[in-house]
DNA sequence: GTTTCTACCGACTGATGAGTCGGAACAAAA
DNA sequence: TTTTGTTCCGACTCATCAGTCGGTAGAAAC
């Protein structure tokens, strides 16, 4: 019988945060059990018995993130009102000072690389996708409501912008040496502005 | 004492080829070099001979895939001679049917993956976006003499112009039960013109 | 007190796979 | 003919790591 009730939950985050450091800096490839293990202060034992393969463990550790990065997403854009201003809410995106973006990027790739050969894998992400584009959707919705916008298939366009949002964000990462944060947001506004014009009332 | 002094191409083209299908279908992470071996008909010794190690093998994989689609690109666009014609004529990227594309994103997202945690890999990257940057900024320049655009800093406009078919390239692959062909076309079209709108002469 | 169940430990196993190595076949050079 | 260098072979070594398993500590149940 557990000694304290919530010991499992404490347990569950110290492991996921164990997990996230170690994909984050060694990448998931090279991420072993005994890594999370060693970070996370427990035994391999331990960690089996709260996720029984690396699998589990690993979908695991990429909810959470993208729970995060969701989480994050929701609350900046609750900070406006005008609907276009949510739409162009994700400067944090670019900015290397934020530890939930430049230290979860490696996760991302690594995870869109999995996905490429998992099916399981996969589905995560399109879920995660999906629960972004809605997001974004109903901020369109909002600002056809508002007379921002004209009629459009609110579900295509959000589609379009978190695309662009993220390739941006993949080239940011990758091509740090030639890409600035200026050059992202620029990049950004432009490309969404260009998504949105046929819609601007 | 070669047996036949072209012997060596031909081999290195053998394992080429053999190690873009392995990495391809079974990913980088999990392509052995045994896995090369079986493909190219070749004995692991005899692999060995011409590819010390793993990581030379992939890093030669990798840059002979990035030729093929720099090659592919520059041939598209000089079927165009208006400057937004082939700045525009990307359509091939999003092409189901096309083995180049379909099997080789796959390739692309791992090599990502490999490139967040590796400086090396990282640095190939960014020498593969440069070039395709270089070819959209001739494009670019062109444009600007023939009277299409107005100055601007192309190197700029054509790092954001890569950086959103690449986007786009990326979540049609891995959001496929979602993201039409037709969806990506019009999102890199509308994208890409809202790059270019502040320079339409 | 005894039993039972949870939480956790860490040594061990078994498989996998990168890289090694001695050698064979063969061609050219000496 | 002998020697030397190239190309290729495939069995072997050795490290790594996911997952197993027998065991312990302690709390609750009986």
């Amino acid at each position: 019988m557990p000694p304290i009730p919530e010991l499992e939950k404490i347990r569950i985050a110290q492991i996921l945060d164990a997990g996230l450091i170690a994909i984050t800096s060694k990448g998931a490839a090279s991420t072993t059990m005994d890594d999370v293990c060693r970070i996370a202060g427990l035994s391999k034992g331990g960690l089996v018995h709260y996720y029984k393969t690396k699998r589990d463990l690993f979908t695991a550790v990429f909810k959470e993130y993208f729970k995060r990065i969701f989480e994050r997403s929701a609350e900046t854009m609750a900070q406006f009102d005008d609907a276009l201003d949510q739409i162009l809410s994700y400067d944090w995106l670019y900015d290397k000072e934020d530890p939930l973006v430049t230290t979860g990027y490696p996760l991302i790739l690594d995870f869109m690389s999995l996905s490429a050969h998992d099916e399981e894998y996969r589905l995560i992400m399109e879920e995660w996708i999906n629960n972004w584009v809605m997001l974004l959707s109903a901020a369109l919705e909002k600002g056809i409501e508002q007379g921002t916008f004209k009629q459009m298939d609110v579900n295509e366009v959000a589609k379009s912008i978190s695309a662009i949002y993220q390739g941006i964000a993949t080239r940011w990462y990758i091509g740090r040496n030639t890409h600035t944060r200026q050059w992202a947001i620029n990049t950004y506004r432009r490309g969404i502005m260009g998504i949105l014009s046929p819609f601007m009332a």
